[in-house]
RNA sequence: GCCUCCGUAGCUCAGUGGAUUAGAGCACUAGUCUUCGGAACUAGGUGUCGUAGGUUCGAAUCCUAUCGGAGGUACCA
């Protein structure tokens, strides 16, 4: 594929003395060809002739209406393509990437959301990592804050023994009721608030409120960092909200003196309607940095911690707007940090019916809940209790999607272990594997009867020889192998567009015709044997490939 | 009101300038199996690509308008 696209090129510069990238494409397959160039198309308005004129002029390939040019790539050529095929990608060797993503609150439970954004953000994570980054996984989360006061203001007044992450969540919904509800409690809140700040900020212990604050917040700690691991996710580094508060509120004082940040009945605003943005506080007339000052803390922390070349923060949609103010301010005093940094952000998960999920309201899907659906669909249907799949089949049903629309969430439909799934992806791998162990077993046998020297050379059962079955490969064959060779223009893709999906969906297709193979060509003890076996060993090598991309292990049996 | 994103088959989604016929999965129907494991394969689609204009040799894809949905819109995150 990249030699015909380097003959095309060459042409074109031969002929028409011009440097032009020719785009190739894998013919559509009612198209009796197999790779297919609309070069001649998209030169046609720059040379002012006829796209099939220059089709007929380049002289290479077939021409054909109205322009393209189709290539027949010949059985041997395939052969040594796959041969030779090679994974590796530098593109970003020695660069420092933080990608930053899941941003769980400590005194707040995980749901459905978290698992979604953490295995996206784990696997372009990986998509760096695959290019030669070195990446930094970075988790930020409220320790401080309104929701901290919320569920400590309820937690409080109750006297539990063993505090558990489940009586804090109920404490935050029960916290936000009397919130809303109750304006005496909305003024003991507020005031919380700020006592939670300061035994934070101070290191405050020995006191009762102190205690039980350290004692939630240790527990939510070592809740994220259980949960991750069972879905085989690990941070490398944790900003709790504290932690950066200091310095966001700093700067953002320094700022609002150099005339960045303006004062506003009684608060810090940056006023973004100046840059078609909107308004919003950074500091509020209690003298608290709000979350905007945070993150301006946490940008400077991250710089200061790595010096990265680039930083990817993963967050929902909803943060789109508010972000782009929080870096709008930032560019006025430090836009290389600006520049180097990227927002990416993924839709809500929603129930069917359009139902949105509110922790608020109690009315949610927690993380663990999706995790136990998928496991409880794993033993009912196939009485399997094997952690890879019930773990691929979930990190499947998210990384399938294009991040950015929401996602309807059906728990019937996505426990699902058939059709575009993880384990359908799992199933074609376990059966390669069965593959090449029956070949293996054949050789073994061999050498056993017939010695070392007798045993390598090419199977012989009578038939034909398979080397001497040169251009004769089935079309099941070449279409696996044709789609083999396109793997690594979709990871190119996936790695600059942070798209995990691409792979996913690219690997779902390659299952598919390693599925068609499977059924129509048999290689342990068939004539075709040696070749085949190595059609087999790229497949495996492939999926695992592309798989561990999507943080997903194969089993070895399923 | 203003800003952002989305609208593709009954449902869930890919495709975002290129191929006479816009693709997958789910669901539904009918087949394939003494098999290198059936979590499989094969066959079955009357889709106003939300609608209307425009640009282009060519538009689901780009532009404009419009309708519908979601999110955001100063002291939550």
């Amino acid at each position: 594929m990249q030699e015909i696209e380097n003959q095309l090129k060459d042409a074109i510069k031969n002929l028409y003395n011009l440097d032009f990238d020719p785009e190739i494409t894998a013919a559509p397959a009612n198209i009796d060809a197999d790779y297919s160039s609309n070069a001649p198309l998209k030169l046609a308005s720059v040379l002012h002739k006829a796209p099939m004129q220059i089709a007929e002029e380049l002289n290479i390939g077939t021409p054909t209406a109205p322009g393209f040019i189709n290539f027949t790539i010949a059985d041997d050529a395939l052969k040594n393509s796959i041969d030779t095929l090679d994974l590796s990608c530098g593109d970003l060797e020695g660069k420092t990437i933080i990608c930053e993503f899941s941003d769980p609150n400590p005194f707040k439970v995980l749901h459905v959301g978290h698992l979604y954004t953490s295995i996206m953000g784990d696997s372009i994570s990986r998509l760096y990592e695959y290019a030669g980054a070195n990446v930094i996984r970075a988790n930020f989360g409220g320790d401080v804050g309104l929701h901290v006061a919320k569920t400590m203001y309820i937690l409080k007044q109750k006297d539990i023994k063993d505090l558990t992450i489940e009586d804090i969540a109920k404490c935050y919904i029960e916290g936000t009721t009397a919130y809303e509800d109750d304006d005496k409690a909305k003024a003991e809140i507020t005031d919380l608030n700020k006592e939670i700040y300061k035994i934070n900020a101070e290191d405050i212990h020995g006191t009762e409120l102190s205690d039980l604050y350290w004692k939630g917040r240790e527990l939510s700690y070592d809740y994220f960092k259980n949960f991750y691991a069972t879905i085989g996710i690990k941070f490398d580094k944790y900003y709790p909200e504290s932690t950066v508060a200091a310095l966001g509120l700093q700067t953002v004082k320094e700022q609002l003196e150099k005339g960045v940040y303006e004062m506003s009945d009684g608060a810090v605003i940056f006023n973004g309607d100046k840059f078609g943005l909107h308004t919003r506080v950074f500091i509020n007339k209690e003298g608290v940095p709000t979350y905007e000052a945070k993150d301006v803390g946490l940008i400077f922390t991250k710089w200061e911690d790595y010096h990265f070349d680039k930083s990817v923060v993963i967050t929902g949609n909803e943060q789109l707007e508010y972000m782009k103010v929080v870096l709008k301010s930032i560019e006025q005093y430090a836009p290389e940090l600006v520049k180097k940094t990227t927002h990416l952000t993924h839709g809500l998960v929603k129930l069917p019916g359009n139902v949105k999920m509110s922790s608020r309201k109690g009315n949610f899907l927690k993380a663990v809940d999706v995790l136990n659906m998928v496991k409880d669909e794993l033993k009912n249907e196939y009485n399997s209790e094997d952690k890879k799949v019930s773990l691929a089949a979930t990190k499947y049903a998210f990384l399938k999607y294009k991040m950015g629309g929401n996602i309807i969430f059906d728990p019937k439909e996505s426990v699902k272990m058939t059709g575009n799934s993880g384990p359908y992806l799992l199933y074609s791998c376990v059966r390669a594997k069965k593959i090449l162990a029956g070949v293996e077993n054949i050789r073994k046998a061999n050498i056993a009867t017939n010695g070392e020297l007798l045993a390598s050379e090419p199977h012989n059962d009578g038939r034909e020889r398979s080397g001497s079955r040169a251009n004769v490969l089935t079309p099941f064959e070449r279409n696996l192998m044709k789609k083999l060779l396109g793997y690594k223009d979709v990871l190119s893709e996936a790695v600059n567009e942070m798209a995990p999906h691409k792979v996913a969906n690219f690997l779902y297709e390659l299952a598919q015709e390693f599925s068609r193979f499977y059924e129509n060509c048999p290689v342990a003890g068939a004539p075709e044997e040696a070749e085949r076996a190595k059609i087999v060993e790229k497949y495996l090598n492939v999926m695992t490939h592309g798989l561990n991309i999507l943080g997903i292990e194969i089993p070895e049996e399923m």
